[in-house]
DNA sequence: GTGGTCTAGACCACA
DNA sequence: GTGGTCTAGACCACG
């Protein structure tokens, strides 16, 4: 499987194996139906506790990005579409980030290059 | 002062603090040269612990936008000048936020204009 | 048949296949004396486990809802009368749901409106 | 503290601490403001693993009618606005409810008059 | 075989 | 002293 955790991280491992799946998702690695591995098969193969992939699990089924069911497992499942209060989590995310560049001296169109890399490294082809 | 906690928040407090004096910076209501409350003033306006404020303030040192000294205190210091190194933590950062957008459906546009107008309530004026 | 499972749900399946079948009875849709599909064919028509029928009628029998024999399969059966326990069972299922609404500032007649629509909404001419 | 866990029902522990506390906020026996016994605290009176009463407790959360911080740990802030979400929520749990009830010949004013009676018993003098 | 719940006990960050 | 994260290992319900 693809996903690789830093134990030396200070981002928590529940959020590493959260984001890697979300990253792998928006790359379009994985798409609809796509069915996750396991809880436990996850847990071992990264070597990590199975209550630790659960939660991981479960706050993406909560994001609206996967199902979860007794039968087939975890498996991709994106609501796409985004509110207001996505809206807002986003801006509260990105606002310190921006503070933060601007503070340092980066201009806007430097800052826009930088997310519109980021953007087309996810494959922005899509949305070209 | 300026600053106001949110003690419903999980942002730590001492990262709600120090979001907030990055942002007043980004935003020009801090310049280079003006000085910070002393610790245990903030401390006690804002009915933290003096540890917390002291947590923030020296964050703030070490990304270097503030410096402090026994004879003035804190105050705004910005070495405005981005390196590499601060170029992948803006990149670790963003990452998964734009990941994120991805998902749910944002487009590169979209995704653009969010952050330009972002940038701009800081006062893009600046750097237009 | 009319029985529609939501994988995605967190209800469990035989939870929905029953509470579907309850709902077309209180819709009048299935009536005293009509029968059900054998456990085998609901199976295969919905693709779950034949386990998973069986528990569901197993449960609408206990109800009292269902009878089932080898001669005529499962057949609607209503025993149309509820004794202090079915009350019970009633209350102790809709008390919390009544509490999360009064927390969330519903009131009475907002919450009586909601619950007569729904009821209505099962035609309930029946019992004006 | 005046939770009691019945430790041979099927509904999971966690979901009757959640129950209860909603039900005393309901009842107004705790109001905005009022803390919480701490998780361990919680945990070890009702002789339930701290886990058990975290996740609760992080549910109450997500529900909008706790906060949690480091500081004060638990305390009610309850945010009362029912939107559609929550609407359709309650009417998902609450259809099956009725439909029960009118298979078992329950009639419209006798199921109101029972939702009436419960909600008058969390003092309903509230919303007169 | 799948996830869900629960326990016991540990360490850490925040305040 | 508070909650948050993580581990190890158990039992149960669902399918």
């Amino acid at each position: 499987m693809f996903i690789k955790i830093d134990f030396t991280s200070d981002i928590p491992i529940y959020e590493q194996i959260k984001n890697q799946i979300i990253e792998a998702v928006a790359r379009g690695e994985l798409q609809n139906g796509d069915s996750l591995p396991s809880i436990r098969d996850l847990a071992s193969e990264i070597s990590v506790n199975m209550h630790t992939v659960a939660k991981a699990y479960n706050e993406l089924k909560d994001m609206g990005l996967i199902a979860i069911n007794k039968k087939h497992g975890a498996y991709i499942a994106v609501s796409k579409s985004y509110d207001k209060e996505f809206l807002n989590e986003i801006i509260k995310e990105v606002t310190p980030i921006v503070a933060k560049a601007i503070c340092k001296g980066m201009n806007k169109y430097e800052l826009i290059r930088l997310i519109e890399t980021i953007f087309d490294d996810f494959g922005g082809k899509k949305d070209a």
